[in-house]
DNA sequence: TCCGTTTTGTTCTCCCGTTCACAAACTCCT
DNA sequence: AGGAGTTTGTGAACGGGAGAACAAAACGGA
């Protein structure tokens, strides 16, 4: 039963194949740059050109876009429009996702604002935050409603996606509660390793972290830079 | 020579010792852990607590440190204040970084409102924007520049690490400037592919992307579960 | 129809990162 | 002093992903 799945031809439109995660990573990327492709006219691009516009290496596009089946024609290239649609399905962005913003503060009434989410499948259903204060006055044409309020929304927008933008120290409460109404992806701002059930998916963004990467990074060309100058 | 480093120990001070980027992007986690622990009061931690609380295997979390040089001590476990500092100066963070930011719509504002950089060696020194209109209020309690103080800025403050939020249209333009005023690192917002020089870092962080791949396990959490009605 | 050109899809190899497992090293108790 | 218990640091096995390289397939021109 197992092994049936794993014979289903690549082609299949059903098949549940595993595409690797680091692939799935660069799908999005690969979708946005057909857009860009798209939006200036060109309706056929080789993996080259792709790839470039991508930024990664064109046998790893390739290798990538295998996972998902044949979609490009040898001597050819790939149909932008073609392949965009399929990569869009792939993804599961050709519906759109409702998701909710909970703390919508400086960070959260930013994400609220953003028109990017809308364009790429994704739409804000509802803006939450324990302070009254908060709720005084609409975000981005939404009214902020009380954290309380999380379950009702789920339940009626069948939201399957949350996103976390409280101070750390509310992030696990926040997490454990979406957990129970049913949300099965995360994605936390806060700076903390967030604690939920096998099942349920937590990508995290860490801006300090991305800057102390950055650092580690820097002070290395400086050390190589006076160890240079010393040996010289 | 160049076999002279290699033999070289790994506790001496300034050794260059390549760490694996996996375990560069770890450090800050490990970093993190160690605050909060140090904040709890605990004095000590072994590599199992301290694992469970970065979110790691112990394993990998050993394997990680090591590379550092031999902090702990076996049959005890780690000195938590010690740790912290030597994984501070690892990654470069027991100086303070000045950082640009440019851009200063939605995202820029949260990222300048933002205290949680200052607390973890990155200091905000200006605020760029090429809209006049922007520059009439301040932004966290600094003006808002016009962008070709750029220059200027960086030159006076010694900045090496830039943050781009502006609109993607812009951003590679925006890059540019960076490169050519002498920055070296670049924390992108801006969901397009930079091109700069090799010797140039950046990181990019799209949160559409990381949406997007929420979606994808989404989707096939659900495909699962109507093959399994299915069959049943 | 056939051959040269182009570009995909895939195989194969290598490298990096993860994890297991254990010896070495340290503490504490008797 | 010695042994039991604990925890680190690391060697070794393993798995997954990156990239080179090539065969298969499509196209176009003669
Ligand atoms: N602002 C940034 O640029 C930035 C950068 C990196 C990380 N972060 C992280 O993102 C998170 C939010 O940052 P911010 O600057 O927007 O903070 P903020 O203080 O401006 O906003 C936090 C909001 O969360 C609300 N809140 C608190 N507890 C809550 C709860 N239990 N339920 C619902 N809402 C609750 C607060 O009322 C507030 O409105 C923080 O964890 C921060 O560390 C922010
Ligand atoms: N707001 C979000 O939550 C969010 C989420 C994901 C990605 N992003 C990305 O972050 C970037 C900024 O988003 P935003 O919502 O803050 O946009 P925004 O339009 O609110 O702000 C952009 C700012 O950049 C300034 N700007 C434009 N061109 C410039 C130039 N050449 N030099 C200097 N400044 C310039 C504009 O004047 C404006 O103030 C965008 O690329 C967006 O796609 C934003």
């Amino acid at each position: 039963m197992e092994k049936t799945r794993a014979v289903t031809a690549r082609n299949s439109p059903d098949a549940a194949r595993d595409i690797p995660e680091a692939t799935v990573a660069r799908l999005p990327v690969y979708l946005r740059a057909l857009t860009t492709l798209s939006d200036q006219g060109t309706t056929t691009c080789s993996s080259e050109e792709l790839a470039v516009a991508a930024g990664v290496n064109s046998a790893k596009l390739r290798k990538d876009l295998s996972y998902l089946g044949s979609y490009g024609t040898r001597g050819v290239g790939y149909d932008v429009e073609y392949l965009r649609y399929q990569i869009a399905r792939e993804i599961g962005v050709t519906q759109d996702w409702p998701v909710v913003i909970v703390g919508i503060g400086n960070l959260g009434q930013a994400l609220a604002n953003y028109s990017g989410f809308r364009s790429r499948g994704f739409r804000v259903v509802a803006l939450l935050d324990a302070d009254p204060a908060r709720r005084a006055e609409a975000v981005a044409g939404l009214e902020v409603r009380p954290f309380a309020d999380l379950e009702q929304i789920v339940h009626d927008h069948g939201v399957a996606i949350g996103v976390i933008a409280t101070p750390a120290v509310a992030a696990q409460d926040v997490a454990d509660r979406m957990v129970a109404c049913g949300i099965t992806s995360i994605l936390n701002f806060a700076p903390i390793v967030l604690s939920v059930p096998d099942l349920v998916d937590v990508r995290k963004v860490d801006l300090s972290i991305e800057l102390q990467i950055l650092a580690y990074h820097e002070q290395r060309k400086m050390q190589g830079a006076v160890t240079e100058e010393v040996t010289a």
